[in-house]
DNA sequence: CTGTTAGCGCATTCAC
DNA sequence: GTGAATGCGCTAACAG
């Protein structure tokens, strides 16, 4: 298959030199005199040299990927995440290497095993729902790979965290629908088993208590974040309680909630109110816009890799960071009666 | 930085055998005897052995990774096209690794060497829109690596494409306006370089020509397949110019202009027919609901990666193949005057 | 400033 | 069925 690829050896022998000078003068070595440095590197890129990283991993016992590991890659969060990881990565060096769990704990495990096996620097990693065991994150530090968890993260795995400020975001939309003069607020949670969920939830929890208002299990559903869920749960709820307003941890459940109130000819948001979180971009081009919770992903992908650099450097990192949410108003939450 | 890490030699030690025993183990063959096999197994697992993909990589002068290069991974269409590979890949026994070019010259340049460097055993690409140069792919076939271009390819580049019959979906858009009465039907085109493009357009000066309609160049528009350039390059022909019509290369651009349309109050079917390709997931959300071409993504991606496969293992591949498309008929093309 | 030597971890050829 | 020896391509310690 590939062809006879060049070697700092071959570059060696046409000038007379050994490989040492050669490896040192590309690698910018000042001990190696400039006239030799600008021949040898002349001479690589005439002959088509092209360094072989696997071989210099090997022998640096150290490689310049950093592995990434996210639930998906279509979300409109995630890909601002892996670009802000990709901001401070690229500048520094280090190519970023991205793997898709599809939510699935297997083709999660599978990933981390690929990352470890080829030895990338780091890991950086948002855990899948549907993950239950946590091995795979204990043989990550067990190998001594620098670990960094982001927003899906679990608190008993020794690595740094960031997150976003979830308890906030949620606090906020649910205050808003509260002070909107929605009474009957029900809630749309993902799995509270990961701590974003969870500490949806307990924003919610809490809005609702400081403003005394009514809490009914009735109304909560955990593990209803995706489009189809969101959609046959208000249904299968809606006529049998009363109920007149909704935050939802996931935009996507909130789309498939509205779409069903939209069938069932309910009025948004005369009738009742809708908040969801990350701010996709689809949720300013329905009707009526969706309020949410924007996330500031990019942000949060710097942080995240800033502290993995950090790690990878043995610098000292925040253990616990926290990227601050903000509370976006549209339509779907204002109540105009 | 990285702990001790178990090698084959260490197992070796512990079994009092040699580390070239272990290998074969490891391996599965059968020279070596079964119990012996089992015992190094064994092993291997009890002292958390993981095996160092770099090394056996540099050994034999091949990696089981396949590099991917996608201008964006926050599209529909990349993220079902990446899904696709990964279904023919991973159970193939390959990893895939994902570089986003964001549509940029340098950093797709700068992708192709990190994986020539890492020595990826075949590459899949999509071109970046900005790329004018395409010495970095001649560079993937100097260096042997396979290399399969999709969606976005150069037909001057010795490689196997796959795209998606773009000039059928484009023709059938076009083609709808056509029956559906309106007149002036314009064109918001991506760049003309790229073929997926250019085919589009072909395919609606083809339906326009058949249909006997009057093309008007005024009412196209090369290099618009964003929102932003959506909506200002329709303000500001719209006005000047009779268009009753559009049909985009481009979802984006589509709602750029459904956006421009509305705020302008003009009535969308009944004034003004609208088509764009891709079938984003927004298109069915927002309103009125875009037409749009799908574009079998996920299938394409599986036909890539086959191709992929089959020209590493110097299996005969089909230079040039088409994934078919189908037109998606919604509200924003349905004159219902 | 440059050469010599050694070895990263593994797979394979050649022995026996 | 197993061991010994070799080298993939590169880098780094040690000389000089």
């Amino acid at each position: 298959m590939s062809t006879n690829r060049i070697t700092i050896k071959d570059i060696a022998k046409k000038l007379d030199c050994t490989p040492s000078t050669v490896s040192r003068a590309l690698a910018g070595n000042t001990r190696v005199s400039l006239k030799t440095r600008n021949l040898v590197k002349k001479t690589a890129v005439e002959m088509g040299y092209r360094p072989n990283a696997i071989a210099s991993a090997l022998r640096k016992g150290k490689v310049d990927t950093i592995g990434m590991i996210v639930p998906r890659i279509n979300r409109y969060f995630f890909s601002n995440v892996i670009s802000g990881v990709e901001d401070i990565l690229n500048p520094a060096g280090y190519n970023l290497v991205i793997c898709q769990s599809n939510e699935n704990e297997y083709k999660e495990q599978k990933a981390v095993q690929t990352l470890l096996q080829n030895q990338v620097g780091g890991i950086l990693i948002s855990l899948s729902v549907e993950t239950n065991n946590y091995e795979h994150l204990n043989s990550i530090i067990a190998s001594g790979t620098p670990l960094v968890q982001f927003d899906r993260v679990n608190l008993n795995i020794e690595s740094p965290i960031v997150i976003n400020n979830n308890f906030e975001g949620a606090y906020l939309a649910t205050e808003y629908l509260i002070k909107q003069g929605y009474k009957n607020i029900g809630h749309f949670g993902g799995n509270p088993k990961i701590m974003a969920y969870s500490e949806r939830y307990n924003g919610y929890i809490k809005a609702m208590n400081t403003y005394n208002m009514n809490i009914n299990d009735k109304l909560i559903k955990f593990d209803t974040i995706t489009q189809e869920t969101g959609s046959s749960e208000l249904i299968r709820f809606f006529n049998d309680n009363e109920i007149d307003a909704l935050f939802c941890s996931s935009d996507f459940a909130a789309l498939g909630a509205l779409e069903a109130l939209n069938k069932m000819k309910v009025d948004i948001p005369s009738e009742f109110g809708i908040i969801g979180f990350a701010n996709e971009p689809f949720t300013k081009l329905i009707s009526p816009k969706l309020s949410s919770v924007e996330q500031n992903s990019f942000k949060l992908g710097r942080t995240a890799a800033i502290a993995l650099l950090n790690s990878i450097d043995n610098k000292p990192v925040e253990t616990n960071q926290t990227v601050d949410v903000e509370f976006i108003p549209r339509q779907s939450s204002n109540k105009s009666i």
